[in-house]
RNA sequence: GCGCUUGUAGCUCAGUGGAUAGAGCAACCGCCUUCUAAGCGGUCGGUCGAUGGUUCGAUCCCAUCCAAGCGCGCCA
């Protein structure tokens, strides 16, 4: 089934070709949802554009539009307003035939892509060695939720954890560990993660400090990156361990990553060399293997380079990009590579893309995307850091989100003097909590920074999880109550009068362009924004019309209404990897 | 110095080349004999950072400026 949108701008296309010439046959019609509801549904715009080209007033431009305007079977009559707006408002019978169509299709509505691409999804990406903290919460949370969406839509999705286990910390750690804890380099399981991070911290504090130090893990770099037995067992032990704490936080979320990290390109780091040589772009510069960049310029105004090789013989994550993307590209076929980072490396991207393309690496089918995304902010407006100043640990972030959710829970039981099991309570606060912190992060603009606060992303109302979880549950209390099977309705015909109901439903349809538009735009909060907007409608609706003591065909109406809301409701919010709750 | 991002209601944030710029929170006023009131309705609240320009039309595009944040040769 086509989304409404694209069934509209079909139909003025059509129109527009019969109204002014073939050649109008692929115009936009800037077509958009109604600015006010008093306007009708759906309003197309191109008739202002187009009446300087005609040499015709708008309103004359747009009332052939409306005259050659084949849409009976969907809308009112088109009407012309103001400067010269096509104004659509669609009839309640076609509403309820769409309603009819999707109460049967598990996918509301919402046709596969017509062009499935094979998408590398390249997020989440923790450092070995180093605990997981807020500075990955986004990356994974809105990579995951864009995976699922390309998923969704009937794309071959990779998603790739390009974990950081090959730099100069492995250097760092080795060496320090070699003195300080070597059992921890020949003995599984002699350290935990804790320990680590706690022996990275020093081993990154003598990096700074010592000289002498710097240059040993140095050597120790491109030792472990040539291939030492030795340095390869101890980096191994390191990264099993590490390993075993991300797949903690990875389970509590619901997110699947295919772990490919940076050591994985290796072998393949000298043939960017070999590539970059044949593409006659590499120069040596200091000592140091690069390839000067067009439009960046450094603090003296000199072109600056992009290092692939470093003057003391190591590669750097420069090479290990370029690598990665020959090797996307090349063995895994991509179409389209999404890369989920922070906006601070913008920059880098630019200028990486910016050598493949040169290097003629990167086939024109092939589309390469930064996806950046701004800081999570503590209520001070800086990075979020603990009251001690430490960085905040994601394990403890997502335990005091659930904790919180756990006892404002047990609070409102006790005052609505319920009782619940132990367990319900659990899984309600683990849904509850881990669902608020993924729709927290995931409704704000992605390039903004945000400021992370547990009280407004838990509270009961506004653009919050909770609310959303409620509209859902509402629905499961009235087939609950009134003992409902979906599934066997018969075949009452729908009747649509109610405005709450028109309301919900006009919105109920639009979810397809959403989806659609998200996955273009890669920005999560419009069905976060969209998926609220619904919730809202619900809720009027919901408070207005009675569904269980209704009559028919009005009760029937409304269940199918209640369902099919409950429904986008639970896929939007998959979408966003954000579960469900019968109860709460 | 160069580059990127951000600047919209008291606060947190949406939003669009088009018809009176939206929501949530906060404040205040209403609504439970009825499917969970974790809800719904209403009131209050704005020189869309500033100034120019393009356009029939700019909060949106362009330029300049102001403010905040971030990045800029061997970290990722």
């Amino acid at each position: 089934m086509a989304s409404i949108q694209e069934t509209l701008k079909q139909r003025f296309q059509t129109a527009l070709a019969s109204a002014f010439g073939a050649s109008y046959a692929e115009t936009d019609p800037i077509l958009g949802v109604s600015s006010n509801p008093k306007f009708g549904d759906y309003q197309a715009n191109v008739a202002l554009s187009l009446a300087k080209p005609l040499k015709q007033p708008p309103r004359e431009v747009a009332q052939a539009i409306a005259s050659a305007l084949v849409v009976d079977d969907l809308c009112e009559t088109p009407t012309v307003a103001g400067p010269g707006f096509v104004n659509l408002t669609l009839k309640p019978a076609y509403l309820a035939q769409w309603l009819t169509q999707v109460q049967s299709d598990p996918r509301l509505g919402i046709a596969p892509t017509a062009h499935p691409q094979r998408v590398v999804v390249d997020f989440s990406s923790p450092n070995i060695a180093k605990e997981m903290h807020v500075g990955h919460l986004r990356s994974t949370i809105i990579g995951d939720a864009i995976a699922r969406i390309l998923e969704f839509q009937g794309h071959d999705v990779l998603r790739l954890n390009h974990v950081g286990d090959w730099g100069t910390q492995f250097g760092m750690l080795i060496t320090y560990l070699r003195e300080a804890c070597p059992e921890a380099l020949t003995t599984s399981d002699a350290v935990d993660l804790g320990d680590l991070v706690v022996f990275y911290k020093k081993a990154k504090q003598r990096f700074d400090e010592d000289e002498a130090f710097k240059e040993t893990a140095r050597q120790a770099v491109v030792k472990l990156q040539s291939g030492d037995a030795e340095s390869l067992k101890a980096w191994g032990l390191l990264c099993d361990q590490s390993r075993r704490e991300f797949q903690v936080i990875y389970d509590w979320l619901d997110i699947e990553l295919t772990e490919r990290g940076e050591s994985f390109y290796n072998p393949y780091l000298a043939d960017v060399l070999t590539g970059l040589i044949e593409a006659q772009l590499l120069v040596e510069d200091a000592g140091a293997q690069c390839v000067f960049l067009e439009g960046y310029s450094n603090k003296a105004g000199d072109p600056m380079p992009l290092i692939v090789k470093k003057s003391d013989g190591a590669f750097n994550y420069a090479t290990t990009d370029l690598a990665a993307l020959r090797y996307r590209i090349g063995q895994d076929k991509a179409d389209r590579i999404l890369y989920v980072t922070d906006a601070g490396q913008a920059t880098h991207f630019a200028q990486f893309f910016q050598v493949a393309q040169r290097a003629g690496w990167v086939p024109d089918t092939v589309t390469l995307t930064h996806v950046p995304f701004g800081l999570v902010q503590g209520e001070d407006g800086k990075k979020l850091k603990t009251r001690s100043g430490e960085t905040v640990r994601l394990k403890d972030l997502l335990d005091e989100a659930i904790a919180r959710t756990r006892s404002d829970l047990q609070q409102r039981l006790q005052t609505e003097d319920r009782t619940e099991t132990e367990d319900f309570i659990e899984q309600t606060a683990r849904t509850v909590g881990l669902g608020a912190v993924k729709y927290a992060d995931l409704s704000q603009n992605r390039t903004s920074s945000y400021i992370f606060s547990y009280d407004k992303m838990l509270a009961l109302q506004g653009n919050t999880a909770p609310y959303l979880l409620y509209a859902y549950v509402r629905v499961q209390g009235i087939s609950r109550k009134g003992n409902i099977d979906f599934s066997a309705l018969g075949d009452t015909p729908l009747v649509l009068e109610e405005e709450t109901e028109l309301t919900l439903v006009k919105h109920l349809l639009q979810l397809a362009d959403v989806v659609e538009q998200v996955s273009q735009d890669l920005l999560p909060n419009r069905l976060c924004q969209y998926l609220f907007e619904l919730s809202q409608k619900f809720n009027q609706f919901y408070d207005r019309c009675p569904v269980l003591q209704a009559e028919e065909p009005q009760r029937t109406t409304r269940l199918v209404l209640s369902e099919t809301t409950a429904r986008s409701l639970k896929l939007g919010l998959s979408l966003l990897g954000i579960k469900t709750l019968e109860r709460m």
